[in-house]
RNA sequence: CGUCGUAUAGCUCAACGGUAGAGCACCCGCCCGAUAAGCGGGAGGCUGGUGGUUCAAAUCCAUCUGCGGCGACCA
């Protein structure tokens, strides 16, 4: 038997079967930095409009994990698709570099308690350190950007830029100085962060105060007494009584109910579950007089406990009502001190009192001020016991006893720490305080909540819950107690509080220096130098501050420090200004970044520019492990995107994220990585067989025009043209999770199961240079131009690998658009009419396989068919004539007349001819050749005279 | 606890008031000229639970449960 497999033109490529990404990967990402692909991106796309992904800063400590990996990747496929679009999209990584991670990172290496001048250094570096960490994993992503000039953060020109800002909004009359109550350490003169603090047990003195009535009348009213026989109080308990001398209010829950107690000390109230513990523990033995809820005793005024003690203690506190209060321990009548708790603060703003009306007796160093009567220059941990022993003495004091308890302690110094009301920079949401005589028209809060009107979300509800922050949130604290940070650069009056009366000034002056020598030119910088040493306006009288801008503030800022604000392109404002462009078309971060830089952002812009710095706003979700959970170094359920990159390659880490719903939750897991892995193979294959069909291909010679082509040619460059459709339709929206499937089966069914299996014969079997031939390598070449670029923004590292095989000697896809295809003239006719074949191919597919089950047949070549058809139908199939057995790889097909559907059938049978041992066909003519006794009549044809004629497929 | 999301086949996703679909995985078979490939066929869901609205609910409403985000001087 002759073996006449040489004679096939059986397809060849380089491109391999597997990726072997992970190995392969690193060195694609070099060339691309080698060659400089991004610029080039820049050069080629600089004449079209721009879009402007702006990168939300991830915060230079530590390495990525998976949920950065997410959002880069998102970023990536974005900005590239918009970019093959027909954009000039942008990219331009940046980084958070300031705030206290990075500080307490410091303090771990380097000890505490570390100079400013110092910490600030080895913050500097240790972030610049961290940067490049991070960016070497980014770029293995393969994400592309302006990885050699991105923006920090601790960039000299930035960080000056911010201090600018802070000069804009202050100029503009957002800004004042306020109260609020912080974690305070005395030992480090300091507010703490949350994460600064640490539980321990400590032991307390725990008293019972009363505080005698002052509106007896009204207390029988809320009892519904007509009067009271005696004298009384309400009683409260609590573990620190060095508040008990800042005391303004006491707190009852509406709810709950309280008892008038007639006892041997005078009437009592106190919560009506309580009072049989509580009369037990003072010893005393009462009748209840009557009972009511806390609500009706609102607003009602007591004496403070010391009253009679000092005349600087006769004041009244008022009840006021608050759902914190419970019945676990205590009287369920909690006091108030609106400088040294959170609740009691916010109770006390919320009833109307003012900062300056708010007691703030305890210094920054734990000692009560000279002013202070009673008490005054005691500690307050040593003035607790003095303070129980006053209340003795007033008579107000019921009980005390020795209490241990769980307490906040410095992460520091393992010191005790309190909540402590202090000076404070604020943004103002509701009340512009104004800046002499500048005042916004109108409130931060109502310009951002209308910027919010004007953005796009993705998903949409992203607009209700940025908007409800917005609506709920209270002032924004700006300043800071750190070290590494953002100076706010003000003088203020030693007594009055009040800034310098050249704020403005000083500011632009400190920006200068900041320019040069970075935030660090704030610590060094002599205050006489900036403001003079004698003289009303000098340092005699105003005082240099330390505070720092809240971190938000400097990722809140970037819209004008790196993007350069409104103008940015053209005035050299902003690191990036002008390649960028304000206002951007996008953020897109986690969904934690509603409360975050989306909001930050949102405030500054708003104050700056009364908008958003953003025309659209995307959220994704976090990552989970496969069954839902969270993922946790406890657990053990981490995935690392580095060692993804390392042993299934970058590319599938990319293919997930694409193929995932970003809106919720995204999950991952081993499973999950298999299923992308074989997503991946099909994709990956079926472009290496378009790639080997067309190696012998040369457009320039063997182009040609689409009416010419095999009608099922044409078919499949409309069903390619319609997936390109679709599938941008999805980028455009952002669903890339919606395309990913179309292009799997578009390679599965469109082309594996039906184009490609049926080509193949033809491929294979014509004469090289046939028409025939021909015109599927047009096909396949047009389809390949579509299927890679389509699939560049997510499958980029596969695109550009078969990109250089399929067009030698281009620099990269990525310069490329979407491609236009050639339009076929009957395109929806085709549609229509293939769509209905395919359903027939399928009933014969199902006939074939019975006959298979049966062992009639092995292969369908082995199979004739025959096809009774009605109406369109026969139309349809008597229309491909002789080519049909080729659309249903049967060795012969033959389609008959009936009159209606009822009458369709299909029948098959085993064929009873020679198979040829060329095109492996069963035919009558195999043979009827002597020369080529084993070959079939077009096959000779094709291998020794002019070829077979085809048409339709 | 509050608030915003989310829950459909083993996995990833469709169906957006009208008989629950696809790809992959799985099972069976074919092929051996895409070969650590390719083709065909098949099985597999009380759409998280419960109650409602409706002629009709995966879809709308309520409630419960699981999971997750946010509620930090953390980023």
């Amino acid at each position: 038997m002759a073996d006449y497999k040489d004679t096939l033109n059986l397809p060849d490529t380089p491109f391999p079967m597997r990726g072997d990404l992970a190995k392969r990967e690193p060195g694609w990402v070099k060339e691309w930095q080698e060659k400089k692909i991004y610029q080039a991106i820049r050069a080629a796309s600089a004449h079209r409009p721009k879009f402007i992904l702006h990168d939300g800063p991830p915060y230079a400590n530590g390495d990525i994990h998976i949920g950065h990996a997410v959002n880069k990747i998102l970023k990536d496929i974005i900005v590239k698709s918009r970019n093959m679009a027909g954009y000039d999209a942008q990219y331009v990584p940046g980084w958070d570099c300031h705030g206290m991670p990075i500080e307490r990172e410091i303090e771990k290496k380097h000890g505490k308690n570390l100079p400013t001048e110092k910490t600030q250094a080895l913050a500097r570096a240790y972030a610049g350190e961290q940067i490049e960490r991070q960016k070497v994993d980014f770029v293995r992503l393969g994400v592309l950007g302006e990885w050699d000039n991105p923006y920090k953060t601790m960039a000299f020109k930035t960080e000056a830029d911010e201090i600018r800002v802070l000069g804009r909004i202050l100029e503009k009359g957002y800004v004042y100085r306020g109260l609020k109550p912080v974690n305070w350490c005395f030992d480090c003169a300091s507010a703490l962060a949350e994460a600064e603090v640490e539980y321990a047990d400590k032991e307390d003195l725990a008293i019972d105060v009363a505080f005698p009535f002052a509106e007896p009348e009204k207390v029988a009213a809320a009892f519904g007494l007509p009067a009271l026989a005696k004298d009384g109080a309400v009683v409260i308990w609590t573990t620190t009584p060095w508040t008990i001398p800042s005391n303004q209010a006491l707190n009852m829950h509406p709810e709950f109910s309280y008892s008038l107690v007639d006892t041997g000390r005078g009437l009592l109230i106190l919560a009506t579950d309580l009072v049989a513990a509580n009369l037990e523990k003072w010893k005393l033995t009462g009748t209840t007089l009557a009972t009511t809820v806390g609500a009706k005793l609102s607003e009602i005024k007591f004496h403070h406990p010391l009253a009679k003690m000092d005349a600087g203690y006769d004041r009244l506190s008022p009840v006021y009502l608050g759902d914190y209060v419970t019945l676990d321990t205590g009287t369920g009548i909690v006091h108030s001190a609106p400088a040294y708790g959170v609740e009691d603060f916010i109770s006390c703003k919320s009833h109307g009192m003012k900062d300056t009306e708010i007691l703030t007796p305890v210094m920054g160093n734990g000692v009560y001020a000279e002013t202070l009567p009673l008490f005054a220059g005691q500690m307050i941990w040593k003035a607790n016991p003095v303070i129980t022993e006053k209340l003795k003495d007033s008579g107000n004091l019921l009980h005390v006893n020795k209490y241990v308890h769980s307490y906040m302690h410095c992460w520091r110094h393992k010191t005790p720490i309190i909540y402590r009301a202090s000076t404070q920079w604020f943004a103002a949401m509701d009340t512009p305080p104004g800046f002499r005589g500048n005042k916004p028209a109108e409130s931060l809060r109502e310009t951002a909540l209308r910027a919010i009107d004007a953005t796009q979300f993705f998903p949409g509800w992203g607009k209700q819950r940025l908007h409800s922050m917005i609506a709920n949130r209270p002032d924004w604290t700006l300043s800071r107690q750190r070290q590494w940070g953002v100076p706010m650069p003000f003088f203020v009056h030693k007594e009055t509080g009040e800034l310098h009366p050249q704020t403005l000034e000083i500011l632009e002056a400190v920006a200068k220096l900041v320019e040069q020598n970075g935030i660090e030119a704030w610590q060094t910088v002599n205050p006489d130098d900036l403001i003079g040493a004698v003289g009303a306006n000098s340092t005699a009288y105003y005082e240099k501050i330390k505070d720092t801008l809240d971190v938000w503030f400097d990722s809140g800022s970037t819209f004008q420090t790196v993007m350069g604000g409104p103008g940015g392109e053209t005035n050299g404002m902003g690191s990036h200004g002008p390649q960028l462009r304000y206002p951007a078309d996008m953020y897109l971060e986690g969904s934690d970044q509603h409360r975050g830089w989306f909001h930050s952002s949102l405030l500054v812009s708003c104050m700056l520019n009364g908008r958003a710095p953003y025309d659209s706003l995307l959220t994704h979700g976090f990552v989970v492990a496969g069954d839902g959970r969270k993922m946790s170094k406890s657990v053990g359920n981490v995935v690392a995107p580095q060692k993804i990159s390392d042993t299934l390659g970058a590319e599938v880490l990319r293919l997930w994220v694409a193929s995932t719903d970003y809106s919720g939750e995204l999950s991952i897991s081993d499973e999950i990585l298999k299923r992308v892995v074989e997503a991946y193979r099909r994709i990956r294959n079926t472009l290496r067989f378009m790639l080997a069909n067309t190696s012998d291909f040369d457009p320039k010679a063997h182009a040609l025009p689409v009416k010419e082509w095999l009608e099922i040619d044409r078919y499949a460059l409309g069903l390619a043209a319609e997936l390109q459709h679709n599938v941008l339709a999805d980028y455009t929206r952002y669903e890339f999770h919606a395309a990913v499937p179309k292009i799997q089966i578009f390679c599965s069914e469109d082309l594996g199961g039906f184009y490609l299996d049926i080509l193949k014969d033809r491929l294979y079997t014509a004469a090289k240079g046939s028409h025939a031939r021909r015109s599927a390598q047009n096909a396949l070449w047009h389809l390949t131009q579509s299927l890679l670029r389509l699939m560049a923004p997510i499958l980029s590292f596969t695109a550009e690998e078969a990109w250089r095989e399929f067009n030698p000697g281009d620099l990269t896809i990525f310069l490329h658009t979407y491609y236009a295809f050639p339009q076929p003239e009957d395109g929806p006719e085709l549609a229509q009419k293939w769509a209905q074949l395919r359903t027939v191919r399928g009933e014969v597919q199902k006939k074939l396989e019975d006959m298979r089950t049966a062992k009639e047949i092995g292969s369908s070549l082995q199979a004739e068919v025959e096809i009774r058809a009605a109406g369109d139908k026969l139309k349809a199939l008597q229309s491909l004539g002789n080519d049909l057995r080729f659309v249903l790889i049967t060795s012969q097909a033959t389609v008959t007349h009936v009159d209606d559907a009822a009458a369709e059938s299909i029948s098959a049978t085993t064929s009873k001819y020679a198979k040829c041992e060329r095109c492996w066909h069963y035919r009558s003519d195999v043979g009827a050749n002597k020369e080529h006794a084993g070959l079939c009549g077009r096959c000779v044809s094709n291998l020794f005279g002019p070829g077979e004629p085809r048409a339709h497929a």
